[in-house]
RNA sequence: GGGCGUUUAGCUCAGCUGGUUCAGAGCAUCUGCCUUACAAGCAGAGGGUCGGGGGUUCGAAUCCCUCAACGCCCACCA
């Protein structure tokens, strides 16, 4: 077989993905095997393949196969959300391109649309994460708005509502003008915004604000809200204000005479400290006019335009007005100043336009009681997070929880089922015919049709159905405790990123305590951010994001994988450039090159050479460390650093060190027995780069051995080592290391001196490190040595070096530079002086010997002799030279 | 205004309960090599006193205090 000097992942990644799916080895049922259960966070519908989705998807697809490779019943399930406000903004501009109102349809003709919308781009996202290598059972591809997903849905909602949790009321809630929707708290984000503050004045009445009359002076940033003015406030404890009690005063423009009321929220040092008091569109004037019993003027229309009801700049847009009321007010004399003023605005998270607080009739879900276990079970570790610093976030999300507004003005979700009667009041129930049977009941009159029931035009906030997806994905609400929901739940790990902790994560944990009765996960891994290397976030406005699946085109999905997850540590933002994914193209190549090198081996049947018995018996014992400390990593979920350490352990160990050692002379043929081991070892080492590098990995591993129709990597298990005895493990290990550091210092030597590697050389050891008598043959052999002798006097003529405490020599002969290695001899000396006086010191310090455990003056001591003998043996060498 | 987190080589980050695996890794840099697995490579090298200051201790990157910068989350001062 001829293989190209280069990896190219476009001739194998379509190739391994195909037969994957054709041997469905993503595909998972209940079996006798441990289940290990992860359910992707649902992308959006219409959604497109971004940078986030990458990092987020690779993470799962490495804890996936790992899982598989380690014994368990891996299940990742894969689906998509209906995003209801943000595919309905896309379904509304997509129409309004083809001159169509969403206003002018139907509901059931926007819903076609809707549909037609989701049909075409729908599920596009999913096609893209097969580029990725993201090995999701597809067969149970899921859709919150599919007919599963919307009766656990329906079935909550009637569920809470019987329980007395969900509720109807009119209250103040964030009001989105542009997509025209109540929102939940959570979709309010607020921004600084550099405004105005504008000093109005309020004339006494009945004055008449004639020239002298005395006026109080109102400081607020939204001057266009004064036609809903009900009330001036003052502080009672405010002296300079006092003279205000128990007037009234007249707004400014509107003219309409307003009492001034007391109430200590107001703060006496902002502004003037009087307040204006609008109860229809501030939280805080609310709360203030339920308090005083103030009447409540609504001066916007759900558009965000001034309404009938404000009497003056009707239909204008609300920031229009606040530009042309400052003007009129000014003309009018009733603006004492404008000041700059900074303040946070609350902007919508999906459109963003700052919302406007309204008064408006929806549906609440009590969350006091779904709080609490839910809050419990985060802060006693039964669900872990990963940074466990989100636990405080969390924490105080949980206890400080308000109701959840879940009713949204829109059509694209899941239609709230409560059904309203003729006569007024309602009922709730899963499908109309209850509704009817339960209406029937409830008034008694049995006469009722459905067509006098009409069902409420609002439906749910998405995150009401994402927050079942753990067990709706199973169908745990409509078929409580299958088999399904009994074997795979409660699921594993979740992989999310910590912007929507609130929004899905707290909320996925509330439903899985009420509908479970258990934790939706084991675990929560929380994910950064992905940021360009300038740390700013990717965006499409500044072109700052790279297309995913160009960058697969070009570096291939492992070299992308590899380049996210060499940034990506546990919780940290990561700083994305595309030089990681170089890395990751370059170390596909290097793996491929050392599958080059061993199988282009020709195999004799000849006796193992010693050096080659010194390398597998390391190499079996670097394998064994290294798979510890693989399961140590991923139990930590610190997969960047697992990555690192299989990257280091391929290319500096097996590759640099290992292949080398056991590699050939050029055109001489291999003993079988180095062979085979080496072929084991390559085999092994492709197990535990497969998670991260799923393609390339199957590809070798095919090209290994013969392999039966249907095999594969993926469900090849990891070697567990479990023979092993780590002790002697280690000794070996760090006895190579000793030996590394020898041919280390003679290559260094080669360097320095400009002597060629093909140039043999003789090497002269003194000490009693037995290292470089078990591993002669190695050391030879790598740094090309021809003889090893042990003289009982030092030799002229030589380089040494030091490696621990024994001492070695390079013969030079005429290329020794006798000042150089003089200077070199001399410098060390000084070092190791330097050292020994400051062990010495230590040393010499009654309270260390006293306080210190012994071990650790043991270890000073231990120094002190090393040091004592490194300086004789420099010292000797000096005089030698001399 | 509260809370949390970060600050260690040019860059990105490891360093858990204080003491030779404590100053590390990868990338980048520099030097020499096109040595028939790999120049997307090989061999070798240099580089930080651990944000500033103070304290505890025989001993601190590691514990405490304080200051500073940056980041994130939460909050109804108009």
């Amino acid at each position: 077989m001829e293989l190209a000097s280069k990896y190219n992942p476009a001739d194998v990644e379509g190739k391994w993905y195909q037969y994957w799916l054709d041997n469905k080895l993503f595909s998972s049922k209940p079996d006798g095997r441990e289940p290990y259960t992860v359910v992707i966070p649902p992308p959006n519908v219409t959604g497109v393949l971004h940078m986030g989705h990458m990092l987020n998807n690779t993470i799962q697809d490495i804890l996936v196969r790992r899982a598989r490779m380690t014994g368990k019943n891996a299940c990742w399930v894969p689906g998509t959300d209906h995003a209801s406000i943000a595919t309905e903004a896309k379904v509304v501009n997509k129409l309004a391109q083809e001159g169509i109102k969403k206003t002018d349809l139907t509901r059931d003709e926007f819903l076609k649309h809707a549909w037609a919308w989701t049909e075409e781009h729908g599920g596009i996202i999913l096609k893209q994460l097969r580029k990725l290598g993201a090995s999701c059972d597809w067969d149970r591809t899921a859709f919150t708005m599919d007919e599963e997903r919307s009766r656990s849905v329906i079935k909550v909602f009637v569920d809470l509502y019987n329980k007395g949790l969900i509720y109807r009321g009119v209250r103040m809630v964030n009001w989105d003008p542009k997509a025209l929707t109540a929102l939940s708290d959570e979709e309010v984000i607020y921004k600084e915004e550099h405004s105005k503050l504008y000093y109005l004045k309020y004339y006494v009445a009945p004055s008449g604000g004639v020239e002298g009359a005395e006026y109080a002076i109102v400081a607020t940033t939204r001057p266009e809200t004064i036609m809903g003015d009900t009330a001036m406030c003052i502080n009672p404890n405010d002296p300079k204000n006092a003279w205000l009690k128990g007037k009234k005063v007249i707004v400014p423009l509107v003219n309409r005479v307003i009492p001034v009321i007391e109430d200590e929220y107001v703060d006496i040092e902002f502004g003037t400290g009087c307040l204006k008091v609008t109860p229809a569109h501030d939280v805080n004037d609310y709360m203030l006019g339920e308090k005083y019993n103030l009447p409540s003027i609504d001066i916007f229309n759900d558009n965000g335009t001034i309404s009938e009801a404000a009497g003056m700049y009707v239909g204008m847009d609300r920031f229009d007005v606040r530009k042309q009321i400052e003007k009129d007010l000014e003309a009018a004399g009733l603006l004492e100043k404008v000041e700059a003023y900074t303040n946070k605005v609350g902007f919508s998270e999906r459109t963003n336009v700052p919302i406007e607080p309204k008064l408006s009739m929806q549906w609440f879900l009590k969350m006091e009681h779904l709080a609490k276990p839910a809050l419990e079970a985060v802060m006693n570790d039964d669900i872990k997070f990963y940074p466990a610093k989100y636990k405080n976030t969390y924490k105080y999300w949980m206890e400080n929880i308000k109701d959840w507004c879940i009713s949204r003005q829109l059509w694209w979700g899941h239609r709230i089922p409560a059904y309203f009667l003729p006569e007024g009041g309602y009922v709730v129930a899963e499908t109309a015919e209850e509704a009817l049977a339960l209406a029937k009941e409830k008034t008694g009159n049995a006469g009722l049709t459905m067509a006098d029931l009409r069902q409420d035009e609002d439906c749910l906030d998405t995150w009401f159905s994402s927050w079942l997806w753990p067990i709706s994905l199973f169908d745990g609400i409509n078929h409580p405790g299958n088999e399904e929901i009994k074997y795979y739940y409660p699921t594993s790990d979740l992989v999310t990123g910590p912007d929507i902790i609130f929004f899905w994560v707290a909320r996925m944990i509330m439903a899985g305590y009420e509908y479970e009765g258990k934790m939706p996960f084991k675990n929560v891994y929380f994910t950064g951010i992905v940021r360009d290397k300038l740390g700013r976030k990717m965006s499409k406005s500044l072109g700052n994001s790279p297309d995913p699946l160009e960058l697969i085109a070009q570096y291939g999905a492992d070299g992308v994988r590899m380049g996210m997850m060499l940034a990506a540590p546990a919780g940290n933002d990561i700083l994305f450039d595309e030089s990681l994914c170089e890395q990751g193209r370059n170390f596909c190549n290097k793996i491929w090159n050392a599958f080059r090198l061993v199988k282009g081996w020709q195999v004799a049947d000849t006796e193992q050479p010693e050096y080659a018995a010194i390398a597998t018996k390391w190499f079996e014992a670097l394998l064994a460390k290294a798979n510890d400390e693989l399961k140590d990593l991923f139990g930590k979920y610190r997969l960047s650093e697992a990555l690192m350490a299989v990257y280091r352990l391929f290319w500096d160990e097996f590759s640099s060190w290992y292949l080398e050692l056991v590699k050939p002379a050029y055109g001489e043929p291999i003993d079988r027995q180095t062979y085979e081991r080496t072929l084991a070892f390559f085999e092994e080492l492709l197990t535990m780069l497969h998670p991260f590098m799923p393609f390339i990995t199957e590809e070798l591993w095919q090209h290994l051995a013969e392999r039966r129709p249907g095999e594969s990597i993926m469900t090849a298990q990891l070697n567990k080592h479990e023979g092993t005895n780590m002790e002697c493990a280690l000794g070996e290990i760090s006895s190579m290391e000793r030996m590394k550091e020898v041919v280390t210092n003679i290559r260094n030597i080669r360097a320095q001196r400009n002597i060629s590697p093909k140039q043999a050389l003789e090497l002269l050891v003194m000490g009693d490190d037995d290292t470089i008598v078990s591993h002669k043959a190695a050391v030879m052999k790598l740094a090309n040595i021809s003889e090893v002798g042990t003289p009982s006097e030092k030799p002229e003529n030589a380089a040494s070096f030091l490696v621990g405490t024994t001492e070695y020599f390079i013969l030079l002969l005429d290329l020794i530079d006798t000042e150089e290695e003089l200077k070199k001899l001399e410098a060390d000396l000084e070092y190791q002086e330097g050292f020994l006086q400051s062990v010495l010191k230590k040393l010499g310090n009654e309270k260390f010997v006293n306080n210190a455990p012994a071990k650790v003056v043991e270890m000073e001591r231990k120094k002190q002799a090393d040091a004592e003998s490194k300086i004789a043996a420099l010292k000797d060498s000096i005089a030698k030279l001399k």
